[in-house]
DNA sequence: AGAGTGCAGTGGTCGGACCACTTGGCTGGA
DNA sequence: TCCAGCCAAGTGGTCCGACCACTGCACTCT
Protein backbone atom coordinates (compact mmCIF):
# COMPACT_ATOMS: atom_id res chain seq x y z
CA UNK A 1 0.00 0.00 0.00
CA UNK A 2 1.23 3.37 -0.91
CA UNK A 3 -1.89 5.27 0.88
CA UNK A 4 0.27 5.59 3.62
CA UNK A 5 2.13 8.15 2.24
CA UNK A 6 4.64 9.60 4.71
CA UNK A 7 3.59 12.90 4.35
CA UNK A 8 6.51 14.26 4.82
CA UNK A 9 6.56 18.40 4.67
CA UNK A 10 4.35 20.22 2.58
CA UNK A 11 2.01 18.55 -0.06
CA UNK A 12 3.37 20.99 -2.36
CA UNK A 13 6.67 20.10 -1.94
CA UNK A 14 5.81 16.63 -2.54
CA UNK A 15 4.13 17.06 -5.38
CA UNK A 16 7.66 18.83 -6.89
CA UNK A 17 9.28 15.93 -5.81
CA UNK A 18 6.69 13.93 -7.28
CA UNK A 19 6.80 15.23 -10.65
CA UNK A 20 10.83 16.05 -11.14
CA UNK A 21 10.64 11.67 -10.37
CA UNK A 22 8.82 11.11 -13.05
CA UNK A 23 11.59 13.36 -15.30
CA UNK A 24 14.48 11.39 -14.05
CA UNK A 25 12.57 8.50 -14.01
CA UNK A 26 11.85 8.97 -17.50
CA UNK A 27 8.07 8.17 -17.04
CA UNK A 28 7.91 11.93 -18.82
CA UNK A 29 10.39 13.05 -21.92
CA UNK A 30 11.33 16.07 -22.66
CA UNK A 31 8.82 18.33 -24.61
CA UNK A 32 6.24 15.92 -23.96
CA UNK A 33 2.73 16.85 -22.70
CA UNK A 34 1.36 16.81 -18.80
CA UNK A 35 -1.90 15.89 -17.54
CA UNK A 36 -4.67 18.80 -16.74
CA UNK A 37 -3.36 20.53 -13.45
CA UNK A 38 -6.99 19.15 -12.26
CA UNK A 39 -6.18 15.48 -13.62
CA UNK A 40 -2.80 15.84 -12.03
CA UNK A 41 -4.13 17.25 -8.61
CA UNK A 42 -6.60 14.32 -8.66
CA UNK A 43 -3.88 11.64 -9.07
CA UNK A 44 -1.76 13.12 -6.50
CA UNK A 45 -5.17 13.28 -4.34
CA UNK A 46 -4.22 17.04 -3.44
CA UNK A 47 -5.75 20.39 -4.35
CA UNK A 48 -5.59 22.13 -7.72
CA UNK A 49 -4.07 25.27 -5.55
CA UNK A 50 -1.75 23.28 -4.39
CA UNK A 51 -0.78 21.78 -7.56
CA UNK A 52 -0.41 24.86 -9.71
CA UNK A 53 2.40 25.97 -6.78
CA UNK A 54 3.85 23.16 -7.69
CA UNK A 55 3.77 23.34 -11.81
CA UNK A 56 4.64 27.13 -10.99
CA UNK A 57 7.93 26.20 -8.58
CA UNK A 58 9.07 23.58 -11.72
CA UNK A 59 8.21 26.47 -14.23
CA UNK A 60 10.63 28.64 -12.82
CA UNK A 61 13.27 25.83 -12.31
CA UNK A 62 12.69 25.82 -16.44
CA UNK A 63 11.59 22.07 -16.10
CA UNK A 64 8.26 22.83 -17.18
CA UNK A 65 6.76 25.47 -19.67
CA UNK A 66 2.91 26.01 -18.97
CA UNK A 67 1.09 27.21 -22.06
CA UNK A 68 -2.34 28.79 -21.97
CA UNK A 69 -5.09 27.16 -23.22
CA UNK A 70 -2.54 24.36 -24.71
CA UNK A 71 -1.20 22.65 -21.68
CA UNK A 72 1.84 21.66 -19.40
CA UNK A 73 4.35 20.47 -21.06
CA UNK A 74 8.43 19.38 -19.88
CA UNK A 75 11.09 21.76 -21.61
CA UNK A 76 13.84 20.45 -24.07
CA UNK A 77 15.67 20.53 -20.67
CA UNK A 78 18.82 22.18 -22.50
CA UNK A 79 21.45 23.37 -20.04
CA UNK A 80 19.56 26.93 -21.17
CA UNK A 81 16.44 26.05 -19.97
CA UNK A 82 17.92 24.68 -16.57
CA UNK A 83 20.61 27.03 -15.48
CA UNK A 84 18.37 29.90 -16.87
CA UNK A 85 18.31 30.76 -12.75
CA UNK A 86 21.91 31.06 -12.64
CA UNK A 87 21.13 34.95 -13.53
CA UNK A 88 18.73 35.46 -10.26
CA UNK A 89 21.91 34.81 -8.43
CA UNK A 90 24.04 36.93 -10.00
CA UNK A 91 21.63 39.43 -9.82
CA UNK A 92 20.80 39.02 -6.27
CA UNK A 93 24.73 38.47 -5.03
CA UNK A 94 26.54 41.31 -3.24
CA UNK A 95 29.51 42.32 -1.80
CA UNK A 96 32.12 39.68 -1.38
CA UNK A 97 30.01 37.32 -3.15
CA UNK A 98 30.30 39.19 -6.50
CA UNK A 99 33.95 38.89 -6.47
CA UNK A 100 33.56 34.99 -5.61
CA UNK A 101 31.21 34.48 -8.95
CA UNK A 102 33.73 36.64 -10.85
CA UNK A 103 36.60 34.16 -9.57
CA UNK A 104 34.28 31.07 -10.79
CA UNK A 105 34.05 33.01 -14.38
CA UNK A 106 37.20 33.48 -14.82
CA UNK A 107 38.64 29.80 -14.36
CA UNK A 108 35.76 29.12 -16.45
CA UNK A 109 35.29 31.71 -19.24
CA UNK A 110 39.75 31.42 -19.66
CA UNK A 111 39.36 27.87 -20.14
CA UNK A 112 36.32 27.97 -22.54
CA UNK A 113 38.20 30.65 -24.21
CA UNK A 114 41.12 28.63 -24.75
CA UNK A 115 38.92 25.43 -25.81
CA UNK A 116 37.26 28.29 -28.40
CA UNK A 117 40.77 28.80 -30.22
CA UNK A 118 41.02 25.14 -30.73
CA UNK A 119 37.79 24.91 -32.15
CA UNK A 120 36.11 27.78 -33.47
CA UNK A 121 35.08 27.77 -37.21
CA UNK A 122 35.56 31.04 -39.37
CA UNK A 123 31.98 31.64 -39.56
CA UNK A 124 32.29 31.80 -35.62
CA UNK A 125 35.43 33.91 -35.65
CA UNK A 126 33.80 35.88 -37.83
CA UNK A 127 30.72 36.72 -36.00
CA UNK A 128 33.24 37.29 -32.88
CA UNK A 129 35.24 40.03 -35.15
CA UNK A 130 31.93 41.92 -35.77
CA UNK A 131 30.66 42.20 -32.01
CA UNK A 132 34.35 43.75 -31.54
CA UNK A 133 33.85 45.98 -34.20
CA UNK A 134 30.83 47.16 -33.54
CA UNK A 135 31.10 47.66 -29.62
CA UNK A 136 34.09 49.72 -30.79
CA UNK A 137 31.80 51.68 -32.96
CA UNK A 138 29.54 53.31 -30.81
CA UNK A 139 29.31 55.39 -27.44
CA UNK A 140 25.99 53.75 -25.83
CA UNK A 141 26.54 52.03 -23.08
CA UNK A 142 24.07 50.33 -23.42
CA UNK A 143 24.69 49.07 -27.01
CA UNK A 144 28.36 48.40 -25.89
CA UNK A 145 27.02 45.92 -23.15
CA UNK A 146 24.80 43.97 -25.46
CA UNK A 147 27.72 43.41 -28.16
CA UNK A 148 29.87 42.49 -25.06
CA UNK A 149 27.85 40.10 -24.11
CA UNK A 150 27.61 38.68 -27.68
CA UNK A 151 31.30 39.24 -27.99
CA UNK A 152 31.92 36.34 -24.80
CA UNK A 153 28.62 34.52 -25.79
CA UNK A 154 29.65 33.60 -29.25
CA UNK A 155 33.24 32.56 -27.63
CA UNK A 156 31.60 30.24 -25.13
CA UNK A 157 29.61 28.77 -27.72
CA UNK A 158 32.45 27.81 -30.00
CA UNK A 159 33.64 25.99 -27.48
CA UNK A 160 31.69 23.44 -27.84
CA UNK A 161 30.49 22.68 -23.97
CA UNK A 162 26.48 24.18 -23.75
CA UNK A 163 26.54 23.89 -20.72
CA UNK A 164 29.33 26.31 -19.83
CA UNK A 165 28.17 28.51 -21.93
CA UNK A 166 24.63 28.68 -19.95
CA UNK A 167 26.75 28.94 -17.22
CA UNK A 168 28.61 31.83 -18.38
CA UNK A 169 25.59 33.46 -19.51
CA UNK A 170 24.08 33.38 -16.53
CA UNK A 171 27.37 34.54 -14.92
CA UNK A 172 27.14 37.97 -17.40
CA UNK A 173 23.20 38.73 -16.86
CA UNK A 174 22.35 41.97 -18.15
CA UNK A 175 21.76 43.11 -14.77
CA UNK A 176 24.80 42.12 -13.30
CA UNK A 177 27.21 43.43 -15.61
CA UNK A 178 25.51 46.88 -15.51
CA UNK A 179 25.89 47.36 -12.28
CA UNK A 180 29.31 46.54 -11.93
CA UNK A 181 30.62 48.28 -14.72
CA UNK A 182 28.82 51.67 -13.72
CA UNK A 183 31.25 51.79 -11.98
CA UNK A 184 34.25 50.18 -13.69
CA UNK A 185 34.07 52.07 -16.99
CA UNK A 186 33.79 55.63 -15.24
CA UNK A 187 37.22 54.99 -14.14
CA UNK A 188 38.30 55.50 -17.99
CA UNK A 189 38.40 51.60 -18.25
CA UNK A 190 37.29 51.43 -21.69
CA UNK A 191 40.36 51.46 -23.72
CA UNK A 192 41.90 48.69 -21.69
CA UNK A 193 38.41 47.07 -22.37
CA UNK A 194 38.95 47.22 -26.02
CA UNK A 195 42.40 46.18 -25.46
CA UNK A 196 41.82 43.21 -23.65
CA UNK A 197 39.11 42.23 -26.33
CA UNK A 198 41.64 42.92 -29.51
CA UNK A 199 44.17 40.67 -27.68
CA UNK A 200 41.88 37.75 -27.40
CA UNK A 201 40.25 38.04 -30.40
CA UNK A 202 43.58 38.26 -32.14
CA UNK A 203 44.55 34.71 -29.92
CA UNK A 204 41.77 33.09 -31.43
CA UNK A 205 42.34 34.03 -35.27
CA UNK A 206 45.97 32.58 -34.87
CA UNK A 207 44.35 29.38 -33.13
CA UNK A 208 46.36 29.68 -30.03
CA UNK A 209 44.78 28.45 -27.14
CA UNK A 210 47.74 29.10 -24.35
CA UNK A 211 47.30 32.86 -25.18
CA UNK A 212 43.39 32.90 -25.57
CA UNK A 213 43.83 31.16 -22.10
CA UNK A 214 45.52 33.96 -21.16
CA UNK A 215 43.97 36.61 -22.57
CA UNK A 216 40.81 36.21 -21.08
CA UNK A 217 41.71 35.33 -17.98
CA UNK A 218 43.85 38.79 -18.11
CA UNK A 219 40.27 40.51 -18.95
CA UNK A 220 38.42 39.09 -16.61
CA UNK A 221 40.96 39.11 -13.78
CA UNK A 222 40.81 42.91 -14.36
CA UNK A 223 37.40 43.28 -13.42
CA UNK A 224 37.78 40.87 -10.19
CA UNK A 225 40.36 43.36 -9.54
CA UNK A 226 38.24 46.58 -9.69
CA UNK A 227 35.52 45.22 -7.89
CA UNK A 228 37.54 43.19 -4.90
CA UNK A 229 39.98 47.19 -4.59
CA UNK A 230 36.18 48.40 -4.88
CA UNK A 231 34.84 46.58 -1.60
CA UNK A 232 37.85 47.11 0.50
CA UNK A 233 38.34 50.58 0.35
CA UNK B 1 0.50 57.56 -12.44
CA UNK B 2 2.17 53.91 -12.03
CA UNK B 3 -1.99 52.63 -11.95
CA UNK B 4 -1.14 52.22 -15.44
CA UNK B 5 0.56 48.61 -14.58
CA UNK B 6 2.06 47.41 -18.33
CA UNK B 7 0.36 44.22 -17.32
CA UNK B 8 3.09 42.28 -18.57
CA UNK B 9 2.80 38.35 -18.71
CA UNK B 10 1.07 36.97 -15.94
CA UNK B 11 0.52 38.33 -12.60
CA UNK B 12 2.52 35.81 -10.93
CA UNK B 13 5.12 36.41 -12.86
CA UNK B 14 4.65 40.10 -12.11
CA UNK B 15 4.41 40.11 -8.77
CA UNK B 16 7.97 37.42 -8.56
CA UNK B 17 10.21 40.66 -10.13
CA UNK B 18 8.38 42.67 -8.18
CA UNK B 19 9.67 41.24 -5.01
CA UNK B 20 13.00 40.17 -6.16
CA UNK B 21 13.26 43.71 -6.96
CA UNK B 22 12.75 44.61 -3.63
CA UNK B 23 15.53 42.52 -2.72
CA UNK B 24 17.99 43.88 -5.61
CA UNK B 25 17.23 47.59 -4.18
CA UNK B 26 17.98 46.55 -0.78
CA UNK B 27 14.38 47.30 0.09
CA UNK B 28 14.58 44.24 2.00
CA UNK B 29 17.55 42.54 3.71
CA UNK B 30 19.00 38.85 3.81
CA UNK B 31 17.06 38.03 7.09
CA UNK B 32 14.64 39.98 6.97
CA UNK B 33 10.75 39.17 7.80
CA UNK B 34 7.88 39.93 4.69
CA UNK B 35 5.16 41.08 5.21
CA UNK B 36 2.54 38.63 5.67
CA UNK B 37 1.24 36.78 1.92
CA UNK B 38 -2.42 38.41 2.37
CA UNK B 39 -0.68 42.43 2.36
CA UNK B 40 1.50 41.54 -0.35
CA UNK B 41 -1.75 40.45 -1.92
CA UNK B 42 -3.31 43.42 -1.45
CA UNK B 43 -0.45 45.66 -2.59
CA UNK B 44 0.59 44.43 -5.34
CA UNK B 45 -3.58 44.72 -6.35
CA UNK B 46 -3.39 40.00 -7.06
CA UNK B 47 -5.37 37.46 -5.28
CA UNK B 48 -3.40 35.52 -2.41
CA UNK B 49 -3.35 32.32 -4.90
CA UNK B 50 -1.27 34.41 -6.76
CA UNK B 51 0.76 35.59 -4.45
CA UNK B 52 1.62 32.40 -3.12
CA UNK B 53 2.63 31.24 -6.47
CA UNK B 54 4.97 33.66 -6.68
CA UNK B 55 5.82 33.49 -3.25
CA UNK B 56 6.72 29.19 -3.77
CA UNK B 57 8.48 30.06 -6.88
CA UNK B 58 11.23 32.26 -5.18
CA UNK B 59 11.18 29.51 -2.34
CA UNK B 60 12.34 26.99 -4.33
CA UNK B 61 15.03 29.01 -5.51
CA UNK B 62 16.35 29.34 -2.25
CA UNK B 63 15.59 33.63 -2.42
CA UNK B 64 12.84 33.33 0.17
CA UNK B 65 11.90 31.14 3.29
CA UNK B 66 8.12 30.68 4.48
CA UNK B 67 7.90 29.50 8.26
CA UNK B 68 4.81 28.19 8.84
CA UNK B 69 2.73 29.94 11.59
CA UNK B 70 5.47 32.66 11.82
CA UNK B 71 6.12 34.71 8.73
CA UNK B 72 8.13 34.63 5.20
CA UNK B 73 11.98 35.44 5.57
CA UNK B 74 14.53 36.13 3.05
CA UNK B 75 16.76 33.84 3.33
CA UNK B 76 20.69 35.08 4.25
CA UNK B 77 21.34 34.91 0.01
CA UNK B 78 24.21 33.00 0.73
CA UNK B 79 25.94 31.20 -1.84
CA UNK B 80 24.66 28.11 -0.61
CA UNK B 81 21.02 29.07 -0.33
CA UNK B 82 20.55 30.25 -4.08
CA UNK B 83 22.72 27.51 -5.84
CA UNK B 84 20.88 24.18 -4.03
CA UNK B 85 18.78 24.62 -7.26
CA UNK B 86 21.83 23.40 -9.21
CA UNK B 87 21.23 19.87 -7.85
CA UNK B 88 17.82 19.81 -10.16
CA UNK B 89 20.24 20.82 -13.03
CA UNK B 90 22.83 18.04 -12.70
CA UNK B 91 19.18 15.46 -11.65
CA UNK B 92 17.67 15.90 -14.78
CA UNK B 93 20.22 15.94 -16.99
CA UNK B 94 21.13 13.06 -19.02
CA UNK B 95 23.40 11.69 -21.80
CA UNK B 96 25.99 14.53 -23.43
CA UNK B 97 24.56 17.28 -20.96
CA UNK B 98 26.11 14.61 -18.46
CA UNK B 99 29.31 14.54 -19.96
CA UNK B 100 29.28 18.71 -20.00
CA UNK B 101 28.63 18.63 -16.32
CA UNK B 102 31.68 16.49 -15.50
CA UNK B 103 33.83 18.85 -17.79
CA UNK B 104 32.72 21.60 -16.12
CA UNK B 105 33.37 20.29 -12.52
CA UNK B 106 36.78 18.93 -13.85
CA UNK B 107 37.46 22.26 -14.17
CA UNK B 108 36.49 24.24 -11.06
CA UNK B 109 37.64 21.52 -9.29
CA UNK B 110 41.25 21.15 -10.79
CA UNK B 111 41.27 25.30 -9.95
CA UNK B 112 39.74 24.76 -6.10
CA UNK B 113 42.12 21.93 -5.40
CA UNK B 114 45.22 23.71 -6.21
CA UNK B 115 44.06 26.83 -4.20
CA UNK B 116 43.46 24.46 -1.55
CA UNK B 117 46.63 23.25 -1.83
CA UNK B 118 48.10 26.45 -0.65
CA UNK B 119 45.35 27.73 1.51
CA UNK B 120 44.72 24.69 3.49
CA UNK B 121 44.53 24.40 6.94
CA UNK B 122 46.14 21.28 9.48
CA UNK B 123 42.42 21.20 10.82
CA UNK B 124 40.84 20.76 6.97
CA UNK B 125 43.91 18.55 5.75
CA UNK B 126 42.91 16.09 8.76
CA UNK B 127 39.26 16.28 8.25
CA UNK B 128 40.10 15.35 4.46
CA UNK B 129 42.03 12.61 5.58
CA UNK B 130 39.17 11.59 8.04
CA UNK B 131 36.88 10.84 4.98
CA UNK B 132 39.63 9.54 3.07
CA UNK B 133 40.27 6.66 5.11
CA UNK B 134 36.18 6.36 6.47
CA UNK B 135 36.01 5.89 2.46
CA UNK B 136 38.58 3.01 2.37
CA UNK B 137 37.23 1.30 5.87
CA UNK B 138 33.84 0.28 4.27
CA UNK B 139 32.49 -1.58 1.88
CA UNK B 140 28.75 0.12 1.89
CA UNK B 141 27.94 2.24 -1.42
CA UNK B 142 26.25 4.48 -0.08
CA UNK B 143 28.74 5.66 2.98
CA UNK B 144 31.46 5.60 0.54
CA UNK B 145 29.44 8.19 -1.58
CA UNK B 146 28.54 10.05 1.50
CA UNK B 147 32.39 10.39 2.60
CA UNK B 148 33.53 10.40 -1.25
CA UNK B 149 31.17 13.93 -1.34
CA UNK B 150 32.26 14.76 2.35
CA UNK B 151 36.03 14.58 0.63
CA UNK B 152 35.66 16.83 -1.88
CA UNK B 153 33.06 19.22 0.00
CA UNK B 154 36.01 19.68 2.61
CA UNK B 155 38.48 20.26 -0.22
CA UNK B 156 36.24 23.12 -2.25
CA UNK B 157 35.50 24.47 1.04
CA UNK B 158 39.83 25.19 1.84
CA UNK B 159 39.74 26.92 -1.19
CA UNK B 160 38.25 29.59 0.48
CA UNK B 161 35.50 30.15 -2.34
CA UNK B 162 31.92 29.61 -0.93
CA UNK B 163 30.38 30.10 -4.46
CA UNK B 164 32.66 27.70 -6.38
CA UNK B 165 31.96 24.97 -3.59
CA UNK B 166 28.34 25.51 -3.71
CA UNK B 167 28.76 24.86 -7.40
CA UNK B 168 30.58 21.88 -7.18
CA UNK B 169 28.57 20.30 -4.38
CA UNK B 170 25.31 20.88 -6.87
CA UNK B 171 27.48 19.09 -9.50
CA UNK B 172 28.06 16.28 -7.29
CA UNK B 173 24.79 15.85 -5.77
CA UNK B 174 24.01 12.51 -3.99
CA UNK B 175 21.33 11.47 -6.51
CA UNK B 176 24.09 12.33 -10.11
CA UNK B 177 26.85 10.38 -8.13
CA UNK B 178 24.50 7.83 -7.33
CA UNK B 179 23.80 7.25 -10.87
CA UNK B 180 27.16 7.40 -12.72
CA UNK B 181 29.24 5.40 -9.91
CA UNK B 182 26.89 2.49 -10.22
CA UNK B 183 28.11 1.56 -13.64
CA UNK B 184 31.43 3.13 -12.87
CA UNK B 185 32.38 1.48 -9.97
CA UNK B 186 31.21 -1.76 -11.86
CA UNK B 187 34.17 -2.07 -13.84
CA UNK B 188 36.51 -2.57 -10.26
CA UNK B 189 36.94 0.97 -10.52
CA UNK B 190 37.62 1.55 -7.44
CA UNK B 191 41.31 0.83 -6.72
CA UNK B 192 42.09 3.25 -8.97
CA UNK B 193 39.53 5.81 -7.45
CA UNK B 194 41.17 5.19 -4.13
CA UNK B 195 44.74 5.56 -5.80
CA UNK B 196 43.43 9.32 -7.03
CA UNK B 197 42.25 10.37 -4.11
CA UNK B 198 45.16 9.15 -1.99
CA UNK B 199 47.72 11.34 -4.53
CA UNK B 200 45.12 14.45 -3.93
CA UNK B 201 45.69 13.93 -0.40
CA UNK B 202 49.68 13.65 -1.04
CA UNK B 203 49.50 16.50 -2.72
CA UNK B 204 47.61 19.08 -0.11
CA UNK B 205 49.33 17.44 2.24
CA UNK B 206 52.31 18.60 0.17
CA UNK B 207 51.22 22.32 -0.28
CA UNK B 208 52.05 21.63 -3.84
CA UNK B 209 49.27 23.02 -6.03
CA UNK B 210 50.32 22.02 -9.22
CA UNK B 211 49.99 18.46 -8.49
CA UNK B 212 46.95 18.95 -6.63
CA UNK B 213 45.57 20.45 -9.84
CA UNK B 214 46.87 17.37 -11.76
CA UNK B 215 46.04 15.02 -9.61
CA UNK B 216 42.28 16.35 -9.60
CA UNK B 217 41.79 16.40 -13.26
CA UNK B 218 42.85 13.32 -13.37
CA UNK B 219 40.58 11.95 -11.08
CA UNK B 220 37.66 13.98 -12.70
CA UNK B 221 38.29 12.99 -15.68
CA UNK B 222 38.56 9.01 -15.53
CA UNK B 223 35.23 9.12 -14.73
CA UNK B 224 34.72 12.07 -17.33
CA UNK B 225 36.59 9.72 -19.94
CA UNK B 226 34.75 6.23 -19.11
CA UNK B 227 30.74 8.03 -19.50
CA UNK B 228 32.06 9.55 -22.79
CA UNK B 229 33.23 6.15 -23.85
CA UNK B 230 29.51 5.00 -22.58
CA UNK B 231 27.52 6.90 -24.93
CA UNK B 232 29.65 6.72 -27.31
CA UNK B 233 29.51 2.56 -27.08
C1' DA C 1 -11.44 22.90 -51.06
C1' DG C 2 -10.71 26.85 -48.36
C1' DA C 3 -11.59 30.36 -45.01
C1' DG C 4 -14.21 31.56 -41.16
C1' DT C 5 -16.58 30.37 -36.91
C1' DG C 6 -18.00 28.38 -32.67
C1' DC C 7 -17.24 25.38 -28.86
C1' DA C 8 -14.93 22.48 -25.66
C1' DG C 9 -10.84 22.19 -23.01
C1' DT C 10 -6.90 24.21 -20.67
C1' DG C 11 -4.20 27.31 -17.94
C1' DG C 12 -4.82 31.93 -15.20
C1' DT C 13 -7.11 34.49 -11.61
C1' DC C 14 -10.00 35.31 -7.93
C1' DG C 15 -12.36 35.11 -3.23
C1' DG C 16 -13.43 32.84 0.74
C1' DA C 17 -13.28 29.25 4.07
C1' DC C 18 -10.96 26.34 7.21
C1' DC C 19 -6.77 23.89 9.17
C1' DA C 20 -2.00 23.65 11.42
C1' DC C 21 1.37 25.91 13.57
C1' DT C 22 3.91 29.68 15.99
C1' DT C 23 4.17 33.35 19.03
C1' DG C 24 3.63 36.22 22.84
C1' DG C 25 0.94 37.66 26.48
C1' DC C 26 -1.98 36.20 30.24
C1' DT C 27 -3.08 33.45 34.14
C1' DG C 28 -2.34 30.84 37.91
C1' DG C 29 0.43 28.73 41.31
C1' DA C 30 4.94 28.10 43.82
C1' DT D 1 8.34 37.92 42.58
C1' DC D 2 9.02 34.52 39.28
C1' DC D 3 8.07 30.73 36.50
C1' DA D 4 5.33 27.17 34.12
C1' DG D 5 1.42 26.41 31.64
C1' DC D 6 -2.31 27.86 28.89
C1' DC D 7 -4.77 30.45 25.55
C1' DA D 8 -5.91 33.38 21.72
C1' DA D 9 -4.51 36.04 17.84
C1' DG D 10 -1.91 35.88 13.75
C1' DT D 11 0.36 33.48 9.97
C1' DG D 12 1.34 30.18 6.44
C1' DG D 13 -0.86 25.69 4.34
C1' DT D 14 -4.73 23.59 2.08
C1' DC D 15 -8.92 23.21 -0.12
C1' DC D 16 -13.05 24.48 -2.90
C1' DG D 17 -15.73 26.49 -6.53
C1' DA D 18 -16.35 29.94 -9.73
C1' DC D 19 -15.16 32.61 -13.67
C1' DC D 20 -11.91 34.59 -17.23
C1' DA D 21 -8.55 34.31 -21.30
C1' DC D 22 -6.63 31.74 -24.56
C1' DT D 23 -5.80 27.69 -27.75
C1' DG D 24 -6.98 24.16 -30.89
C1' DC D 25 -10.03 21.68 -33.55
C1' DA D 26 -14.17 20.24 -35.63
C1' DC D 27 -17.72 22.10 -38.07
C1' DT D 28 -19.97 25.14 -41.14
C1' DC D 29 -20.63 28.18 -44.80
C1' DT D 30 -19.03 30.04 -49.01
Amino acid sequence: MDEAAPQKGTVTQRAIEEVKAMIAEGRLEPGQRLPTERELAVRLGISRSSMREAIRALTVLGVLEARHGSGIYVTALEAGDLLETFGVVADLSRGPRLVELLEVRRILESTATALAAARITDEQLAAVGEHLAAMNATDDPEEIIAHDLAFHREIASAAGNETMAAILDGLSSRTFRARVWRGYQEEGAFARTRREHTAIHRALTARDPEAARAAAAAHVGEVEEWLRAQLTG
